[in-house]
DNA sequence: CTAACACTGGACCAATCGGTCTAGTCCTGT
DNA sequence: ACAGGACTAGACCGATTGGTCCAGTGTTAG
C-alpha cells in the first residue's frame, strides 16, 4: 500500500519480463529473476505468493499495457486506418531494433506444465485485448464492423508473423515491409 | 547403421518433436522424452552424444522436413499460386485440430540458454528452407521474382502469425481465414 | 513506548535437472 | 566359436530448481 512497497515490486515485474521474453518461462530460474532485481527471494513470495507463475502473468500483464499504449500512440492523430497501422509497424521494428532478439512476452507465458490452461487463456484475453484496441480505432475511422474486424486481427496476425520472422534473421526490415501488405 | 538402430532413435526424436512443441525446450526434461520414448538414458546418449540439445536440433529438423512436405504437396497440381497457398492453409488448420494446442516445433528450439546464437542460426536456416520452398513453387507458377520472394514471405508470415492467435484461442478458424488475405 | 504491520534477508529443503559412467546384451562378420 | 562394435540399461553425480520458513528490520498508528 504504501509506496514504498513499489519499487521491488515493480522491479521484481519488470526484470521477469525482460527475462521471460529473452529465455522463456522454463528458461529463467527464479534466481535469475532475484539477481536481477536486487531482491531476495522473501520479497518475492510476499509479493506474490503463487510463487513463479503469478510473477509470469504479473510480467505480461505488464507487458500487454506498454503494447496497447503503443498500439493508442499509433493510432492517435493518424487519418486513415492504414497510416495508423503503419507507423504501428514502424514503432514496433523501431522497438525491436531497440530491445534485440527477444519473443512477444506473451509467448512466453503461454508455455506450461502445471495449470497451462490457466496461463493460455490469461494469454488469449490480452490478444483480444490487443484485437480490440486496433479495432477501435478502425471504426473510429470510418471502417465498417466487419471490415475493421477482419482487419484487426489480420494485423495482429502480421505483426505476430513478422516478429517471429525478425527474430530469427535478427533483423527489423520484415516489420518494415508489413504495412504494405494490409 | 543397421535397421535395428533406427526405431529407437526415431521414437526419441519423435517424443522430443512431440513434447518440445507444447512444453518449449526448457519446460521438457530428459526424464519425460525417455518414458514417453521409452528408451533409457544411455541409448540418448549413444544417439545424440551431444545430449539434449542435439535432440532438440534433430526434432526440429525432422519437424521441418514434414512441413517441407506439407508445402509440397499443397502447391503440387495447384493451378493459380493463390490455390496452393489456399490449400496450404486448410491443411495446416487440420494439423493445428489433430495435434492441437501445440507451437511450432522450430520455434520451441529458438529459446536456449548457452548456445542461443547456433540454436537461433539454425532456426533461421530452417525457416529460409521453408519461404524458398513456396517461392519455387510461386515462380514455377509464374509469379515475377520480386512477386514470388514477397509473396513466399507474406504467406509465412501469415501462417506464423495466424498459428499463434489459433492457438491462444485454441481454435483453428483463423487459419482458414488466412487465405483470403494473401 | 510499543504493538501491529509490511517487508527484507537468506538459510534451508526435497525434487529434479542434464550429464557421466560402466556393466551387460545383442548382432554381425570371420 | 569368437572378437568387436552397436546398443541398452540404469545407478549415480553435482548443480540447480521452485518453494518454505522464520528471524530480523523498518515504519506507522495509538
Amino acid at each position: 500500500m504504501t509506496d514504498t512497497a513499489r519499487p521491488t515490486k515493480d522491479r521484481l515485474i519488470l526484470s521477469a519480463a525482460t527475462l521471460f521474453r529473452t529465455r522463456g518461462y522454463h528458461g529463467v530460474g527464479l534466481a535469475d529473476v532475484l539477481a536481477e532485481a536486487k531482491a531476495p527471494k522473501g520479497s518475492l513470495y510476499h509479493h506474490f505468493p503463487n510463487g513463479k507463475s503469478a510473477l509470469a502473468i504479473a510480467a505480461a500483464t505488464w507487458a500487454s499495457d506498454e503494447m496497447l499504449r503503443l498500439i493508442a500512440a499509433s493510432f492517435d492523430g493518424a487519418e486513415p486506418f492504414g497510416a495508423g497501422a503503419t507507423t504501428l509497424c514502424y514503432k514496433l521494428a523501431k522497438l525491436f531494433d531497440k530491445t534485440g532478439w527477444d519473443t512477444c512476452p506473451v509467448a512466453a507465458t503461454l508455455f506450461e506444465g502445471p495449470d497451462n490452461t490457466k496461463m493460455r487463456a490469461h494469454a488469449a484475453h490480452i490478444y483480444d485485448g490487443w484485437i480490440a484496441e486496433v479495432l477501435d480505432h478502425a471504426e473510429r475511422l470510418g471502417l465498417s464492423d466487419r471490415d475493421a474486424q477482419s482487419k484487426a486481427e489480420h494485423l495482429f496476425v502480421l505483426i505476430q508473423g513478422g516478429w517471429m520472422l525478425a527474430r530469427a534473421r535478427r533483423n527489423s526490415d520484415v516489420l518494415r515491409r508489413l504495412a504494405h501488405q494490409l
